[in-house]
DNA sequence: CCCTGATGACAACAGCCGTTGGCATACCAT
DNA sequence: ATGGTATGCCAACGGCTGTTGTCATCAGGG
Protein backbone atom coordinates (compact mmCIF):
# COMPACT_ATOMS: atom_id res chain seq x y z
CA UNK A 1 0.00 0.00 0.00
CA UNK A 2 1.34 3.70 -1.12
CA UNK A 3 0.47 6.48 0.58
CA UNK A 4 -1.39 9.96 -1.60
CA UNK A 5 -0.61 13.16 -1.28
CA UNK A 6 -4.04 13.23 0.66
CA UNK A 7 -2.37 11.59 3.86
CA UNK A 8 1.04 14.23 3.63
CA UNK A 9 -0.37 16.67 6.36
CA UNK A 10 -0.95 13.85 8.89
CA UNK A 11 2.34 11.92 8.18
CA UNK A 12 4.11 15.72 8.55
CA UNK A 13 2.35 16.33 11.65
CA UNK A 14 3.51 13.03 13.26
CA UNK A 15 7.14 13.69 12.81
CA UNK A 16 6.82 17.20 13.51
CA UNK A 17 5.26 15.80 17.03
CA UNK A 18 7.03 13.06 17.18
CA UNK A 19 10.31 14.95 17.03
CA UNK A 20 8.69 17.74 20.03
CA UNK A 21 8.25 14.65 22.20
CA UNK A 22 10.81 12.76 21.82
CA UNK A 23 12.97 15.80 22.10
CA UNK A 24 10.96 16.64 25.32
CA UNK A 25 10.81 13.15 26.93
CA UNK A 26 13.17 11.00 25.73
CA UNK A 27 12.62 7.57 23.56
CA UNK A 28 10.81 5.73 26.40
CA UNK A 29 8.83 8.29 27.83
CA UNK A 30 7.24 9.86 24.46
CA UNK A 31 4.69 7.40 24.16
CA UNK A 32 2.77 6.28 20.60
CA UNK A 33 0.09 7.73 22.00
CA UNK A 34 0.96 11.60 23.33
CA UNK A 35 2.54 12.08 19.66
CA UNK A 36 -0.69 10.83 18.07
CA UNK A 37 -2.42 13.15 20.70
CA UNK A 38 -0.40 16.15 19.52
CA UNK A 39 -0.73 15.51 16.05
CA UNK A 40 -4.31 15.52 16.49
CA UNK A 41 -4.31 11.82 15.07
CA UNK A 42 -4.92 8.51 16.16
CA UNK A 43 -2.57 6.28 17.23
CA UNK A 44 -2.82 3.20 14.89
CA UNK A 45 -2.16 6.27 12.39
CA UNK A 46 1.35 6.41 13.28
CA UNK A 47 2.18 2.12 12.41
CA UNK A 48 0.97 2.53 9.58
CA UNK A 49 2.42 5.24 8.14
CA UNK A 50 6.09 4.76 9.76
CA UNK A 51 5.83 1.23 10.92
CA UNK A 52 6.91 1.23 14.38
CA UNK A 53 8.23 3.30 16.98
CA UNK A 54 11.62 3.05 16.75
CA UNK A 55 10.82 3.04 12.67
CA UNK A 56 9.50 6.72 13.56
CA UNK A 57 12.40 7.76 15.79
CA UNK A 58 15.13 7.00 13.48
CA UNK A 59 13.44 9.58 10.56
CA UNK A 60 13.10 11.68 13.13
CA UNK A 61 16.75 11.65 13.98
CA UNK A 62 17.98 11.58 10.99
CA UNK A 63 19.98 14.73 10.26
CA UNK A 64 23.37 16.22 9.01
CA UNK A 65 25.95 17.79 11.39
CA UNK A 66 27.32 19.62 7.77
CA UNK A 67 30.06 20.75 8.78
CA UNK A 68 33.01 23.89 6.85
CA UNK A 69 35.69 23.14 5.39
CA UNK A 70 37.78 23.82 7.84
CA UNK A 71 41.12 23.45 5.78
CA UNK A 72 40.25 26.16 3.83
CA UNK A 73 39.94 28.59 7.38
CA UNK A 74 43.07 30.51 8.60
CA UNK A 75 44.75 27.99 10.58
CA UNK A 76 43.92 29.94 14.26
CA UNK A 77 40.70 30.81 14.02
CA UNK A 78 39.58 27.03 13.23
CA UNK A 79 38.31 26.64 17.36
CA UNK A 80 36.23 29.89 16.46
CA UNK A 81 35.00 28.90 13.48
CA UNK A 82 33.95 25.07 14.60
CA UNK A 83 32.37 26.34 18.00
CA UNK A 84 30.03 28.94 16.40
CA UNK A 85 29.20 26.44 13.56
CA UNK A 86 28.40 23.94 16.39
CA UNK A 87 26.50 26.49 18.48
CA UNK A 88 23.86 27.19 15.07
CA UNK A 89 23.80 23.78 13.84
CA UNK A 90 22.58 22.54 18.01
CA UNK A 91 20.21 25.65 17.97
CA UNK A 92 17.90 25.04 14.86
CA UNK A 93 17.94 21.18 14.32
CA UNK A 94 15.88 19.18 17.05
CA UNK A 95 17.31 15.64 15.83
CA UNK A 96 20.65 16.41 17.79
CA UNK A 97 18.85 16.94 21.11
CA UNK A 98 16.59 13.89 20.74
CA UNK A 99 19.31 11.92 19.69
CA UNK A 100 21.56 13.45 22.76
CA UNK A 101 18.64 12.70 25.46
CA UNK A 102 17.83 9.20 24.35
CA UNK A 103 21.47 7.67 23.39
CA UNK A 104 22.50 7.88 27.47
CA UNK A 105 20.14 4.89 27.79
CA UNK A 106 19.28 3.53 24.45
CA UNK A 107 22.26 1.44 22.37
CA UNK A 108 20.96 2.02 19.24
CA UNK A 109 20.92 5.93 19.81
CA UNK A 110 24.32 5.82 20.90
CA UNK A 111 25.51 3.96 18.13
CA UNK A 112 24.09 6.44 15.68
CA UNK A 113 25.98 9.17 17.67
CA UNK A 114 29.37 7.24 17.51
CA UNK A 115 28.48 6.93 13.78
CA UNK A 116 27.99 10.49 13.09
CA UNK A 117 30.79 11.60 15.12
CA UNK A 118 33.26 9.21 13.61
CA UNK A 119 32.06 9.26 9.81
CA UNK A 120 31.61 13.63 9.75
CA UNK A 121 34.32 14.64 12.35
CA UNK A 122 37.03 12.85 11.98
CA UNK A 123 37.20 12.97 8.41
CA UNK A 124 37.65 16.70 9.10
CA UNK A 125 40.06 16.83 11.44
CA UNK A 126 42.05 14.44 9.23
CA UNK A 127 42.11 17.12 6.50
CA UNK A 128 43.34 19.61 8.68
CA UNK A 129 45.98 18.25 10.88
CA UNK A 130 49.90 17.42 9.47
CA UNK A 131 49.78 14.19 12.05
CA UNK A 132 46.76 11.59 10.63
CA UNK A 133 47.29 9.24 12.80
CA UNK A 134 46.32 11.55 15.47
CA UNK A 135 42.79 12.56 13.71
CA UNK A 136 40.22 10.35 15.58
CA UNK A 137 41.46 10.86 19.04
CA UNK A 138 41.54 14.81 18.39
CA UNK A 139 37.88 13.99 16.89
CA UNK A 140 37.18 12.84 20.28
CA UNK A 141 37.94 15.68 22.35
CA UNK A 142 36.53 17.84 19.96
CA UNK A 143 33.42 15.53 20.68
CA UNK A 144 33.62 15.51 24.26
CA UNK A 145 33.56 19.39 24.37
CA UNK A 146 30.36 20.02 22.22
CA UNK A 147 28.46 17.36 23.47
CA UNK A 148 29.46 18.37 27.17
CA UNK A 149 28.30 21.74 26.04
CA UNK A 150 25.41 20.56 24.78
CA UNK A 151 24.83 18.77 27.73
CA UNK A 152 25.14 21.04 30.04
CA UNK A 153 23.19 23.70 27.83
CA UNK A 154 19.95 22.20 26.21
CA UNK A 155 19.31 19.44 28.43
CA UNK A 156 20.77 19.24 32.08
CA UNK A 157 20.17 23.17 31.77
CA UNK A 158 22.93 24.17 34.14
CA UNK A 159 22.21 27.86 34.89
CA UNK A 160 25.29 29.29 34.29
CA UNK A 161 25.99 27.57 31.03
CA UNK A 162 22.49 28.19 30.23
CA UNK A 163 23.13 32.19 30.81
CA UNK A 164 26.46 32.53 28.80
CA UNK A 165 25.49 34.51 25.69
CA UNK A 166 26.04 32.97 22.44
CA UNK A 167 28.98 35.32 22.13
CA UNK A 168 30.13 34.78 25.59
CA UNK A 169 30.03 30.68 25.31
CA UNK A 170 32.32 31.11 22.12
CA UNK A 171 34.98 33.13 23.67
CA UNK A 172 35.27 30.33 26.01
CA UNK A 173 34.77 27.54 24.03
CA UNK A 174 36.76 28.32 20.89
CA UNK A 175 40.55 28.04 22.61
CA UNK A 176 39.70 24.91 23.99
CA UNK A 177 38.53 23.35 20.58
CA UNK A 178 41.65 25.01 18.77
CA UNK A 179 43.88 23.06 21.08
CA UNK A 180 42.05 19.95 20.27
CA UNK A 181 42.46 20.72 16.42
CA UNK A 182 45.87 21.71 16.25
CA UNK A 183 47.57 22.36 19.23
CA UNK A 184 49.44 19.68 21.00
CA UNK A 185 49.17 17.94 24.58
CA UNK B 1 7.96 -1.13 61.67
CA UNK B 2 12.10 -0.99 61.46
CA UNK B 3 14.00 -3.04 59.95
CA UNK B 4 16.44 -5.59 62.25
CA UNK B 5 20.06 -6.47 60.68
CA UNK B 6 18.37 -10.36 59.58
CA UNK B 7 17.32 -8.57 56.14
CA UNK B 8 20.73 -6.35 56.07
CA UNK B 9 22.19 -8.55 53.32
CA UNK B 10 18.50 -8.54 51.28
CA UNK B 11 19.02 -4.73 51.71
CA UNK B 12 22.56 -4.59 50.65
CA UNK B 13 21.86 -7.09 47.70
CA UNK B 14 18.84 -4.86 46.56
CA UNK B 15 21.07 -1.76 46.21
CA UNK B 16 23.81 -3.07 44.99
CA UNK B 17 22.01 -4.74 42.20
CA UNK B 18 19.85 -1.23 41.70
CA UNK B 19 23.18 0.25 41.04
CA UNK B 20 24.29 -2.12 38.64
CA UNK B 21 20.57 -2.04 36.69
CA UNK B 22 20.24 1.96 36.83
CA UNK B 23 23.66 1.93 35.90
CA UNK B 24 23.23 -0.23 32.79
CA UNK B 25 19.75 0.23 31.76
CA UNK B 26 19.14 4.10 33.32
CA UNK B 27 16.24 4.82 35.48
CA UNK B 28 13.14 4.07 32.73
CA UNK B 29 14.34 0.35 31.55
CA UNK B 30 15.69 -0.84 35.19
CA UNK B 31 12.65 -2.69 36.55
CA UNK B 32 11.88 -3.50 39.82
CA UNK B 33 11.57 -6.71 38.66
CA UNK B 34 14.76 -6.85 37.37
CA UNK B 35 16.86 -5.53 40.68
CA UNK B 36 14.89 -7.97 42.57
CA UNK B 37 15.72 -10.88 40.31
CA UNK B 38 19.58 -9.89 40.13
CA UNK B 39 19.42 -9.52 44.14
CA UNK B 40 17.61 -13.18 44.48
CA UNK B 41 14.91 -11.49 46.16
CA UNK B 42 10.73 -10.69 45.66
CA UNK B 43 10.25 -7.52 44.00
CA UNK B 44 7.84 -6.69 46.96
CA UNK B 45 10.46 -6.55 49.68
CA UNK B 46 12.01 -4.04 47.11
CA UNK B 47 9.14 -1.87 47.94
CA UNK B 48 8.70 -2.64 51.66
CA UNK B 49 12.18 -1.97 52.56
CA UNK B 50 13.02 1.15 50.37
CA UNK B 51 9.32 2.97 49.50
CA UNK B 52 9.33 3.19 46.21
CA UNK B 53 11.36 2.61 42.85
CA UNK B 54 11.89 6.13 43.17
CA UNK B 55 13.05 6.21 46.46
CA UNK B 56 15.48 3.27 45.98
CA UNK B 57 17.08 5.55 43.22
CA UNK B 58 17.57 8.23 45.51
CA UNK B 59 19.72 5.93 47.46
CA UNK B 60 21.61 4.77 44.85
CA UNK B 61 22.88 8.03 43.43
CA UNK B 62 24.00 9.60 46.97
CA UNK B 63 26.82 10.87 46.62
CA UNK B 64 29.72 13.13 47.18
CA UNK B 65 32.25 14.69 44.73
CA UNK B 66 34.68 15.15 47.66
CA UNK B 67 36.96 17.69 45.97
CA UNK B 68 40.43 18.41 47.20
CA UNK B 69 41.31 21.47 48.11
CA UNK B 70 42.45 23.27 45.41
CA UNK B 71 43.11 26.55 47.00
CA UNK B 72 46.12 25.27 48.70
CA UNK B 73 47.97 24.17 45.60
CA UNK B 74 50.34 25.43 43.41
CA UNK B 75 48.36 27.57 40.87
CA UNK B 76 49.73 26.45 37.76
CA UNK B 77 48.61 23.12 38.62
CA UNK B 78 45.16 22.99 39.35
CA UNK B 79 43.73 21.90 36.31
CA UNK B 80 45.78 18.22 36.51
CA UNK B 81 45.00 18.19 39.72
CA UNK B 82 41.46 18.60 39.26
CA UNK B 83 41.13 16.62 35.84
CA UNK B 84 43.42 13.63 38.05
CA UNK B 85 40.84 13.61 40.83
CA UNK B 86 37.42 13.60 38.18
CA UNK B 87 38.57 10.98 36.97
CA UNK B 88 39.23 8.86 39.87
CA UNK B 89 35.69 9.82 41.33
CA UNK B 90 34.12 8.95 37.81
CA UNK B 91 35.62 5.46 38.21
CA UNK B 92 34.99 3.82 41.50
CA UNK B 93 31.73 6.11 41.94
CA UNK B 94 29.20 4.06 40.39
CA UNK B 95 26.31 6.80 41.39
CA UNK B 96 27.84 9.02 39.14
CA UNK B 97 27.65 6.86 35.73
CA UNK B 98 23.59 6.15 36.62
CA UNK B 99 23.14 9.87 37.56
CA UNK B 100 24.68 11.18 34.27
CA UNK B 101 22.34 7.93 32.00
CA UNK B 102 19.31 8.70 33.76
CA UNK B 103 19.37 12.71 33.89
CA UNK B 104 19.15 13.34 30.12
CA UNK B 105 15.61 12.10 30.47
CA UNK B 106 14.67 12.76 33.93
CA UNK B 107 14.19 15.90 35.61
CA UNK B 108 14.51 15.05 39.15
CA UNK B 109 17.79 13.19 38.31
CA UNK B 110 18.85 16.57 36.32
CA UNK B 111 17.91 18.58 39.26
CA UNK B 112 20.09 16.45 41.49
CA UNK B 113 22.66 17.01 38.78
CA UNK B 114 22.63 20.54 39.25
CA UNK B 115 22.53 20.93 42.28
CA UNK B 116 25.54 18.37 43.32
CA UNK B 117 27.61 20.57 40.49
CA UNK B 118 26.51 24.15 42.05
CA UNK B 119 26.72 23.34 45.93
CA UNK B 120 30.33 21.44 45.15
CA UNK B 121 32.63 22.66 42.35
CA UNK B 122 31.17 26.46 42.64
CA UNK B 123 31.90 27.26 46.15
CA UNK B 124 36.11 25.34 45.54
CA UNK B 125 35.87 27.54 42.19
CA UNK B 126 35.00 30.77 44.02
CA UNK B 127 37.84 29.99 46.79
CA UNK B 128 40.11 29.80 43.88
CA UNK B 129 39.81 32.85 42.11
CA UNK B 130 39.91 36.68 42.82
CA UNK B 131 36.97 37.58 41.06
CA UNK B 132 34.16 35.66 42.67
CA UNK B 133 31.55 36.99 40.31
CA UNK B 134 33.01 34.56 38.01
CA UNK B 135 32.90 31.42 39.50
CA UNK B 136 29.38 30.26 38.52
CA UNK B 137 30.65 30.62 35.10
CA UNK B 138 33.56 29.01 35.46
CA UNK B 139 32.35 26.35 37.18
CA UNK B 140 29.44 25.52 34.27
CA UNK B 141 32.51 25.60 31.89
CA UNK B 142 34.07 23.39 34.07
CA UNK B 143 30.92 20.83 34.61
CA UNK B 144 30.92 21.38 30.49
CA UNK B 145 34.06 19.79 30.19
CA UNK B 146 33.83 17.18 32.90
CA UNK B 147 30.61 15.81 31.90
CA UNK B 148 31.73 15.64 28.67
CA UNK B 149 34.46 13.87 28.72
CA UNK B 150 32.40 11.34 31.47
CA UNK B 151 29.22 11.05 28.81
CA UNK B 152 31.67 10.02 25.63
CA UNK B 153 33.93 7.88 27.48
CA UNK B 154 31.54 6.02 30.06
CA UNK B 155 27.55 5.93 28.76
CA UNK B 156 28.40 6.91 24.70
CA UNK B 157 31.69 5.39 24.75
CA UNK B 158 33.60 7.14 21.87
CA UNK B 159 36.23 4.32 20.99
CA UNK B 160 38.94 7.50 20.27
CA UNK B 161 37.72 8.87 23.61
CA UNK B 162 37.53 5.13 25.68
CA UNK B 163 41.21 4.13 24.32
CA UNK B 164 43.00 6.85 25.52
CA UNK B 165 44.48 6.26 28.77
CA UNK B 166 44.33 7.94 32.06
CA UNK B 167 47.12 9.45 31.82
CA UNK B 168 47.21 10.29 27.76
CA UNK B 169 43.46 11.85 28.44
CA UNK B 170 44.78 13.82 31.75
CA UNK B 171 47.49 15.23 29.86
CA UNK B 172 44.42 16.81 26.73
CA UNK B 173 42.03 17.56 29.95
CA UNK B 174 44.11 19.50 32.01
CA UNK B 175 45.11 22.31 30.02
CA UNK B 176 41.14 23.38 29.59
CA UNK B 177 40.09 22.83 32.82
CA UNK B 178 43.08 25.21 33.78
CA UNK B 179 41.80 27.85 31.61
CA UNK B 180 38.15 27.45 32.56
CA UNK B 181 39.64 27.96 36.30
CA UNK B 182 41.92 30.49 36.21
CA UNK B 183 42.44 31.68 32.96
CA UNK B 184 40.70 34.44 30.90
CA UNK B 185 38.79 34.11 27.90
C1' DC C 1 -21.03 6.39 -12.43
C1' DC C 2 -18.79 2.86 -10.00
C1' DC C 3 -15.23 0.49 -8.00
C1' DT C 4 -10.77 0.03 -6.10
C1' DG C 5 -7.99 1.49 -2.62
C1' DA C 6 -6.29 4.97 0.72
C1' DT C 7 -7.82 7.13 5.01
C1' DG C 8 -9.15 7.58 9.70
C1' DA C 9 -11.63 6.38 14.10
C1' DC C 10 -12.71 2.81 17.56
C1' DA C 11 -11.88 -1.00 20.16
C1' DA C 12 -9.21 -4.54 21.60
C1' DC C 13 -5.16 -7.41 22.37
C1' DA C 14 -1.19 -9.29 25.07
C1' DG C 15 2.52 -7.88 27.78
C1' DC C 16 4.77 -5.35 30.81
C1' DC C 17 5.02 -2.02 34.72
C1' DG C 18 4.97 -0.34 39.92
C1' DT C 19 2.65 -1.46 43.72
C1' DT C 20 -0.37 -3.85 47.33
C1' DG C 21 -2.43 -7.40 50.38
C1' DG C 22 -2.47 -11.89 52.38
C1' DC C 23 -0.30 -15.68 54.49
C1' DA C 24 2.95 -18.89 55.93
C1' DT C 25 7.58 -19.14 58.26
C1' DA C 26 11.42 -18.03 61.22
C1' DC C 27 13.20 -15.24 64.70
C1' DC C 28 13.63 -12.98 69.36
C1' DA C 29 12.26 -11.04 73.87
C1' DT C 30 9.73 -12.21 77.81
C1' DA D 1 7.40 -22.07 75.91
C1' DT D 2 4.81 -18.42 73.94
C1' DG D 3 3.35 -14.15 71.95
C1' DG D 4 4.68 -10.52 68.94
C1' DT D 5 6.98 -9.22 64.93
C1' DA D 6 10.05 -9.08 60.97
C1' DT D 7 10.78 -11.74 56.81
C1' DG D 8 9.81 -13.65 52.39
C1' DC D 9 6.92 -15.62 48.74
C1' DC D 10 2.76 -15.71 45.99
C1' DA D 11 -0.85 -13.80 43.60
C1' DA D 12 -3.15 -10.12 42.08
C1' DC D 13 -4.52 -5.23 41.09
C1' DG D 14 -5.08 -1.26 37.84
C1' DG D 15 -2.82 1.22 34.49
C1' DC D 16 -0.12 2.06 30.63
C1' DT D 17 2.48 0.35 26.62
C1' DG D 18 3.18 -0.85 21.44
C1' DT D 19 0.64 -2.93 18.19
C1' DT D 20 -3.26 -5.15 15.38
C1' DG D 21 -7.78 -5.82 13.30
C1' DT D 22 -12.18 -4.13 11.84
C1' DC D 23 -15.18 -1.20 9.62
C1' DA D 24 -17.15 2.89 7.96
C1' DT D 25 -15.98 6.94 4.89
C1' DC D 26 -14.18 9.36 1.03
C1' DA D 27 -11.22 10.36 -3.11
C1' DG D 28 -9.93 9.48 -7.81
C1' DG D 29 -9.40 6.76 -12.27
C1' DG D 30 -11.71 3.61 -15.61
Amino acid sequence: MAFTDRSLPAREAILRAARDRFSADGYDRATVRAIAADAGIDPSMVMRYFGSKRQLFALAVDFDLRFPDLAAAPRDQVGRILATHLLNRWEDDAGLKILLRTAATDDDAADRMRRIFHDQLTPMVAALTDDPDSAPVRAGLVSSQALGVALTRYVLRLPPVVDLSRAELIDWVAPTLQHYLVGQP
